[in-house]
Formats: structure tokens, sequence, C-alpha cells
DNA sequence: CTAGATTTGTCCGTATGTATC
DNA sequence: GGATACATACGGACAAATCTA
């Protein structure tokens, strides 16, 4: 590879590290000759390089600065990465309308597999999107911390984003995630209308997931104590882990009660283990739908995944469309409750 | 976007649905100049694009033509596209190989969601990734139909292609897949050695998979006949349609039989059938290994994820750095027979 | 072999819109 | 606001390579 291609690669990944400091000012040309070893031609190139792209401008008498843009960047959607744990069992649903919202448009979307949030952690990924100008990005991080000084930077230098499933609001990305507040609120009143007992709910272990956070708290204020929440550890087996837990709230004399569980395959397995030990008149819930539930006496909230997918998109449109003028907005869509009675 | 790459990408798109016939001339500048009612450095500025990349190459008092390679194209592996069915069960462990092959060596991987093999059969796909200069793609297809004159034309224009699970042999692309004959003999002897009933084959219908059919035809050879060959549809619901094919060979007294399934799926809804009817005793065999079989007594044939990822990725390296001197070659990779004794 | 037609390669000048100085 | 540079786009002219009659 060519040295200005090498250094244009180096400064970039400077960049994205945000090692330009808070003024984002690069060193001089001089500086940056001396430092490299180059000549100031070569030093130029890359520089010319990197403004084309729009990631840096330089002023006469000034220096070179770091953009700083704060809206949207105007480029083509032709290409959306999105970025997310393929195997989730929801990715699943939300994958094809995402990309069917897409592919109406003209948008090609591919995926990046991302293990239980390790992606998000690395300025790599997004180094390499950058390289090859991929600037359209979607994020579904099943992790509660978020690097927001790198997406800040990100933003700055024209890059597109939306958060999928994220509890924080940002200035620097759309957010886009289920009202986790009613679906938690909707399911508890509705149990509560059929069951007058306690009624308790099973969450994760150690917040590990941003909707979670939201679902233990909203649980909270509709119940109006602390004392009904449980957690299974996040990234063990759920069905082993639930079971075991429901085990221990049977000896403890905690079971009977109702079950709000925080999602899909917690209700389930919490499902067979009612049935197993003849607990079935127990409202069970649980935030998520899968087919397989219709064969227990439960209910579930089904996500409208069909307009989280499509708001993603939509907003993507957006920051590509509008530009400077786009502004960050969080959305919270609503889902339903589903019956099953057998 | 301006004349002269809206010129390029019409020129793009005609030589990947293989507009310009068997010689692969291009229209003359004077003529495209007159088609699309452009100046001829407009015009010239678009063929300059091309011949850039790669794509054509002009000779003074000749003309145009599309690039003909037939090896390897020497570009960069920085970005890799994994086209498959991403919700196959054996995606999962495939991808992860790969992934981790490629980011070892500093690949990025993209997947891009192919639903039932559909991507294969449109030109767009390859547009788009040619559009993008992606050029490493690996294609993990579930289908039997393949366009093989499209696949030519890419890699004549510069694009490296791997092949997983597919039977065909050919010289424009590398094919890695598991050595389906080893397989079924495998297994085939072990339940042979161990039962001297009847034996027969359950693998789905249509010949969709190009897998299938050299299951099938592996099993006609060591069984020595072609009566014991049943299946199921494909594409429908195989826990249902395994149940249900059983159920009439019980009826038609062809059950009791040891059976070899042609995947994991119908292995383990056979083993729910027989374990439920008291039919424990009879040899049960399945290629891929699911965790759930050890909770069954049978067999399973485990195929070599790793090896199959690692030869993948190694293969385009190779296309990647030999570039002419690659030929194309095909690999049968072995797996091995797993006992499940409960 | 030559002459002429064809086709690409390389100039020239002109004009416009945009971004930068 | 004027000057400059650059990318895009058009038209024309001629040179150089190639093919064909």
């Amino acid at each position: 590879m060519s040295l200005y291609l090498t250094l244009k690669d180096q400064l970039l990944k400077n960049i994205l590290e945000g090692s330009y400091g808070s003024g984002s000012v690069l060193p001089t040309e001089h500086e940056l000759c001396e430092q490299y070893g180059l000549s100031r031609v070569t030093v130029r190139k890359a520089l010319d390089e990197l403004k084309k792209e729009g990631l840096v401008s330089s002023v006469q008498g000034q220096g070179t600065i770091v953009s700083h843009r704060r809206g949207g960047f105007h480029s083509s959607l032709d290409l959306i990465a999105l970025v997310a744990p393929v195997h989730s069992p929801f990715f699943a649903s939300f994958m094809e309308f995402f990309e069917r919202a897409a592919e109406e448009n003209g948008s090609l979307v591919l995926f990046k597999q991302d293990f239980k949030g390790s992606a998000l952690h690395s300025d790599e990924l997004y180094f390499r999107f950058m390289k090859k100008n991929i600037r359209n990005i979607v994020l579904w991080q099943q992790t509660e911390r978020i690097d927001f000084e790198l997406f800040s930077r990100l933003r700055a230098i024209g890059m597109n984003l939306v958060l999928f499933d994220q509890m924080y609001e940002t200035d620097v990305a759309d957010v886009v995630c289920l009202d986790n507040h009613h679906a938690v609120v909707s399911l508890f009143n509705e149990m509560r209308s059929v069951y007058s007992g306690k009624i308790i709910f099973i969450g994760f272990g150690g917040m590990a997931l941003p909707s979670e956070v939201l679902r233990e708290q909203a649980f909270m204020e509709v119940s109006g104590t602390e004392s009904g929440i449980y957690t299974i550890p996040w990234g063990h087996d759920i069905e082993t882990e639930t079971i075991g837990l429901l085990e221990r709230l049977r000896v403890d004399h905690i079971l009977p009660a109702g079950i709000l569980c925080c999602n899909g395959p917690i209700g389930l397995a919490a499902a067979r283990y009612l049935r197993k030990h003849g607990m079935d008149h127990l409202p069970l819930a649980a935030i998520d739908y899968i087919p397989e539930m219709a064969e227990y006496p439960m209910m579930a909230y089904r996500q409208p995944m069909k307009e989280l997918a499509e708001k993603a998109y939509q907003r993507l449109a957006v920051q590509n469309n509008h530009g400077e003028d786009w502004q960050a907005r969080s959305f919270q869509l609503r889902g339903e409750v589903i019956h099953f009675d057998t």
C-alpha cells in the first residue's frame, strides 16, 4: 500500500480513538512530516483524501481540524450495516422486517455478528466501516455500557447511527425501542384483573440488558414494591436457570404467585415448569411472543417488530436526507397483549 | 448523481447480465455517445472508471472489451461477504468458525441473508457488491440450481468466489463441502454392524439440496438398493413431516427398520417418534450433530465445521494472493461418527 | 502491401456549478 | 465580493493503433 494511504489509515484510526483531544486539532502538516518521516507532499495527499471524504477540514493559517458535524450525513443509503447478535431468537423477525423495508427502498443490508456486545467496545469495527465507506449503521446491542464518546466522534465525521432496543436517549443517534413501560404495565394489569394474589417478576441479573432495567423499573412502579423481583444470571442457559429459580421459589413458599417474565424464553420455561408441577392455574405472562406459547395458558406481549424495523430504517433515511437539519429523537413503540387460552 | 457515474452503473449492470454477448466487446465510444446521448468526454470518463477497477480494458484501434480473468483477483481481504440462509441451524457453527478464522487474519465478515437461495438468481446482489467493491464472496446456497454463467462473468471481472456445501465442481470457484459419501457410508456400516435388519434412508424430496443428492446416491450405493429411500418435502415443518412419514411407514409395516436421516432435525424428530412408540431399540443415525441428540440412543455424524470454515477462508486467501496462478479446486472434508449411548 | 475505415488516445477550447481562498 | 481551483459536461480536432477490403 502506498505511503499516503497508510498515513490516511493511521490518521483515521487516531481520529476514531479520539487521540486529537477536545479541540480536535490535528498536528500541523510540518509536525506530521516529522512524526512519520514523510514529505509534505505525501502528508498533504493523505489529508486531501480525508478532506474529500469529509472527515477533516483545514483553514489556511489555522490548521486542520476533525469535522464536527452534529446533524446527519448526506450520503447514499445503498448499503446499511446492521450490527446485532444474529442468533438472538428475536433477531430473525426484526431482521426480516428491516430487510424488507430496506429492499423496498433499494438498500442492501449486511449483518455484522456481535457476540454479546463485544463489537461495541472496539473502535476497530467502525474504523473498518469508515475505510469501506459504510456510513449507515443500525446497532442492536445487548449490553448496558455504550461508548457515547465514540459514537459522538463517529457522528462528527459523518456516520449515521440508529440504536435499537436501547434505554438511553442521546443526541448522536436515533433510538428505536419497545415501550417497555407499557408492556410491563399492560401485562401486570391483565394479570391483576384475573388474580388477586402475589405477582412476581423474573428478569436477568446484573442488568446486562438495557431493556431489562426499564422493565424492572416499570414492575416496581406498577406493583408498588421492590420485593417481588427475582433474577437469573445473564448469559447462562435460560431453561435450566429458570427451572432452578422456580424450584427455589416453590420450596421457599413464594410460589404460588402470578409470574411476569421479562422475556419469551423465560416465559416458556416457566410455562413448562408450571404445567409439570400442576400449577397451570397460576397467571403467567411474558414479554415477547413465541409461537410455542400457544400450547400453554399464558399471556404474551407481542413486540411491534414490523413497526420497529420500519421506524429504524426510516430514521436512517431521515439522517441521510435531512443532513444538518436532523435532530436525534427517541421512539418507544407499543405492542399488544395476546391471550392464549387452552 | 453525475452522468458518468450513472453510465458506469448502467455498463456494469449490462456486463453482469452478460448483455455484451460471447465476444464481450462493448459498443464503441461513439456508439455509447449516441445510445445515451452523452458527449465522448463523459463516456470516456465512465469507461476510465471501469478500467481503473479492472472490469474492462481497451486497445487503441480495437475497442473496449470486458475483462476475462480466469484466475483469482488480487485485491484485499479486508471485507468478505458471506451469503447464506442465516437461520439455518448449522449456519451458527459455520459462521462462528469462519468469522474467527477471518478475524485472526484481519478480515471483516458481513453476512447477506439469503432466503432459500433467492439471492443466487439475481444479478442485482452481485451488482451491488461490485459497486461497493466487495470482491470476496463465500456462498452457502441451499438450492441445486446455480447460474454458473453468472459466476463465470463475476470471476472474469475480478470477483473471488468460494462455494460451500455444493455438489458440482466448477472452474470458476473453489468448492468446500462435507464428504457426504463418507458420512453416509460410515453411518450405514456402523448401523449394519449392530443390526442385520432393513435400513432405510429419510431425506428431502424434490432434490432441493445439493448435498441431499449426494447422500441419497451414497445410500443407494452402500445399501445396494433404491427401495429404501423415503422423503419429506423440502421447506415444510420438519418435525411434522417426519412424524407423518414415520407414521405411514409404521402402518405399512416398513418399520421396524434402521433409520438413516439425511440431517439433524429429521434425526431428532425420528428419535422422539421412536421413543414415544417404544421403538428405542431400532438403530437410528443422522448426519449433523445437535446437542439434544445426547438424550436419545442414536448416532450422529459430526460435520467438521471448523475445518470447513477454515478451508473456505483459506481458499479465499489463495484466490487473493495467487492471482492468475490460482486454479479452482474442490475439497471434501470428513467428519466423525458420534455414539450416544443412554 | 497499401489505402481507407474504424476505434481509442490525447489534445484543445468552452461553459457551468461549487467550494475554497 | 472577487479570484481561484476543481469536477462535470459538451464539442471538436488530430494522432496512433488496428482491422479490413
